[in-house]
DNA sequence: AGCTAATAA
């Protein structure tokens, strides 16, 4: 049955790309041309045997090779089998709004239908469905996890479509241990799971039923429950793979010259790099610059592209336009290139084997950004994007693991430390693992445990999860969780403060504090800053120096902390009359702002159905403090008076933290402090930072600071 | 005394 690809040998180049963003199709003209194009597809061989083991299996799993076609492809097949006959609909879920904006809009092309009829999409903000005739639906998985709030059955789906699966993220993981529960209730129920080939053994392990429910041989009592495994090959090119021989004692400069010997020795062809952050490239961009300059004008030639998700979006776009007539591209990325930007052109790949991930210590109740090494899968997926037009090679390579600067690598818990020095193909085949660790064992779980609650899963422990996190971290969430009232002594959801906060788009924190604030009388205000907070940054990046932006940001600055320095901005930039040109003089990003509205829109809609009081204190900032207060009573700090360094001790834990540079308080350490999040470098800092009395928390949480604990603090 | 891998509701 399944057929895998023979290294070595070429596949046809179809124009077809199914891996959002990018999307291109060759003007056919007329439908028979389209049928053609379809059948061209690697999946089309499969229809019959894909239709076959989805009637006859509760769960499919398609192991496919990106550019199958199989997301757009399965999803028609099943419709033209029936599938979505007598009001059903056909769903596929997507990790990324933007992908399932592409698909939908590539199927709903193809089906020569109207986008929103037969074909539709739901992600936030954006509903592009009929009711009743829609047939064939995209969304997030966010997205369906929370129409499982109404329906917790999904009744109106007579399949769902799982895509992209072994990303592993949060979201698909929660969707994949509630669709197993659904399907005990719905046998009708169909699953397709789309994996790559690495997860699939373990996709099939989790949807293995359970002895006794297996049916007797023989007897016919609905679909086999024993899930089908079914792999489609893709189309790509063979890449020749390059590990080094000699240990690197740094990888941005082994990174550097790699480039700079393709430069100089391979055909033309555009090269993508893999870094881990913002640094690491902007590092890397003038190194190869200077080095160029250097070298030459053998080396001239090269249009040096940085690439990752803070880049004003404008700067993205540079990586999308066609390399001049003589010249090489070089984009050098973050992991961004790796699942969610699919560049056209890049014949060449190199790899760090290093990416940036996050880690959450449930002990410390910290979430860690550190650069870790990529698992196999990745570092797959990474050489694959050198496959695209044509043959292309991915050269390996990776330091010493203690040469890097020890506050880049910290080795969190989960993660066993690297022996291996670099990254040889030993090192590949022995050392790297062969998947990463889901995102789900590396996070914080507040979120995540409040909408299986809010969906009725009470034991949370023993949730039959495609990957379990730790009990610590579960016990955690629930600790947080009750501490905020939304859980009672029983570890149910209180009514309605429970109920309430579970129904906010946002984190439990974030939702307490809307909540409050409609009694503190300041709903209008707390919104603006849970749109803000609930977005990466509202200033621009790259624009100008830091100074430049410090010295901008000093504009909007409240002495009461960031926050409040957030609702000057809005306030300026509603004043404006919502002024791109306002924004651009203020280094205020127009798009963010944009966005916050948006979002700021749908909170207060949310708000006013639960009915929380819309309502402006104007400016008395401190029932504003006051209501972040009843949400993040927990993040509270102390200065640590002894130390004239703006030492600062969490109440809760003793830990020491610092306010993050970038905060309006930095440098003004105020006596007490609430922060929104903590980020860890060398040390642990407080990003997004307000000074409070220390009486609000006693206020706001009584149950959880004992009078004695923080009296003894106070002095 | 100096900072933001990626994604979504």
């Amino acid at each position: 049955m399944s057929q895998f690809w023979k290294p070595g040998t070429e596949k046809p180049r179809l124009v077809d790309d199914e891996e959002g963003g990018v999307l291109f199709f060759n003007s056919p003209s007329g439908y028979a041309n389209i049928e053609r194009q379809r059948q061209k597809l690697p999946v089309f061989r499969y229809r019959t045997a894909i239709l076959y083991l989805v009637e006859t299996h509760a769960t499919t799993i398609v192991v496919g090779e990106t550019g199958s076609g199989k997301t757009t492809q399965i999803p028609q097949y099943l419709k033209e089998a029936g599938w979505a006959d007598g009001g059903r609909v056909i769903a596929c879920t997507q990790p990324r709004r933007l992908a399932v904006q592409a698909v939908a809009a590539r199927v709903a092309e193809e089906m020569g239908v109207k986008l929103g009829e037969e074909v539709g999409y739901t992600i936030r903000f954006e509903d592009v469905t009929t009711q009743g005739v829609t047939m064939i639906k995209f969304l997030t998985d966010g997205v369906l996890l929370r129409e499982m709030m109404d329906d917790p059955l999904l009744t109106k789906y007579s399949i769902i479509m799982v895509d992209e699966a072994h990303e592993r993220s949060i979201a698909t993981d929660i969707l994949l241990g509630l669709l197993k529960k659904i399907q005990r209730r719905r046998p009708e129920l169909r699953l397709i799971i789309s994996s790559a080939t690495i997860q699939a053994k373990s996709m099939s392990d989790f949807f293995q039923p359970r002895k006794s429910r297996r049916r007797p041989d023989g007897e016919d009592l609905g679909p086999n429950m024993e899930p089908a495994v079914l792999s489609v090959e893709g189309r790509g090119f063979n890449v020749q793979i390059h590990y080094v021989e000699e240990p690197v004692s740094d990888y941005l400069r082994a990174a550097v010259s790699t480039v700079l010997l393709i430069h100089d020795q391979e055909p033309m062809g555009d090269i993508l790099v893999f870094l881990t952050g913002q640094d690491d490239i902007d590092a890397a961009v003038q190194l190869i610059t200077e080095e160029a300059q250097n070298r030459g004008k053998n080396s001239s030639g090269l249009m040096l592209v940085p690439l990752y998700s803070g880049l004003p979006r404008a700067e993205q776009e540079l990586v999308f336009t066609p390399t001049p007539r003589g010249k090489r591209k070089v984009v050098i990325s973050t992991n961004i290139a790796e699942t969610s930007i699919t560049l056209e052109g890049v014949v060449y790949v190199v790899d760090s084997g290093f990416s940036k991930q996050r880690f959450y210590n449930p002990i410390t109740d910290i979430e860690n950004l550190v650069v870790a090494p990529i698992s196999k899968a990745s570092a797959r997926q990474r050489t694959g994007r050198a496959g695209r037009v044509r043959p292309g090679k991915c050269y390996r390579s990776a330091p010493f693991m203690l040469i890097l600067s020890p506050n880049k690598v910290a080795f969190p818990l989960y993660v066993s430390m690297v022996t291996t020095r670099l990254y040889t193909e030993e090192y590949f085949a022995k050392e790297m693992s062969d998947e990463g660790i889901p995102e789900i064992q590396r996070s914080n779980l507040v979120s995540c445990v409040i909408q299986l609650k809010a969906l009725g899963i009470d034991n949370i422990l023993g949730f039959d999860w495609p990957a379990s996190p730790s009990s610590e971290a579960m016990v955690r969430a629930l600790e947080v969780l009750y501490s905020l009232g939304v859980l009672d002594d029983d570890a149910k959801l209180t009514s309605p403060t429970g109920f309430q906060i579970a129904e906010f788009p946002l984190e439990p924190m974030i939702a307490k504090m809307i909540l409050s604030s409609g009694e503190l009388g300041c709903s209008e205000e707390i919104i603006t800053i849970a749109a803000v907070l609930s977005i990466q940054t509202i200033w621009v990046s790259g624009r100008g120096s830091q100074k430049e932006l410090d010295e901008a940001k000093l504009n909007f600055a409240a002495a009461e902390g960031d926050h409040v320095s957030f609702l000057n901005v809005y306030k300026g930039f509603l004043q404006s009359g919502k002024s791109p040109q306002w924004c651009h003089r203020n280094f205020v990003n127009y798009q963010a702002m944009k966005k916050v509205i948006e979002i700021r829109g749908q909170l207060r809609r949310t708000a006013q159905r639960l009915g929380v009081v819309l309502i402006s204190c104007e400016r008395d900032t401190v029932v504003v403090r006051k209501a972040i207060t009843s949400g993040f009573f927990a993040n509270a700090c102390r200065l640590d008076a002894s130390s004239h360094d703006g030492k600062y001790k969490t109440i809760r834990g003793s830990q020491e933290v610092y306010i993050h540079p970038s905060s309006v308080l930095f440098r003004v350490n105020p006596k007490w402090v609430l922060y929104h999040s903590l980020v860890s470098t060398d040390k642990q800092y407080m990003r997004n930072v307000i000074s409070i009395d220390p009486s609000w928390l006693t206020e706001a949480a009584p149950h959880f600071y004992q009078h004695q604990r923080l009296n003894s603090m106070v002095r």
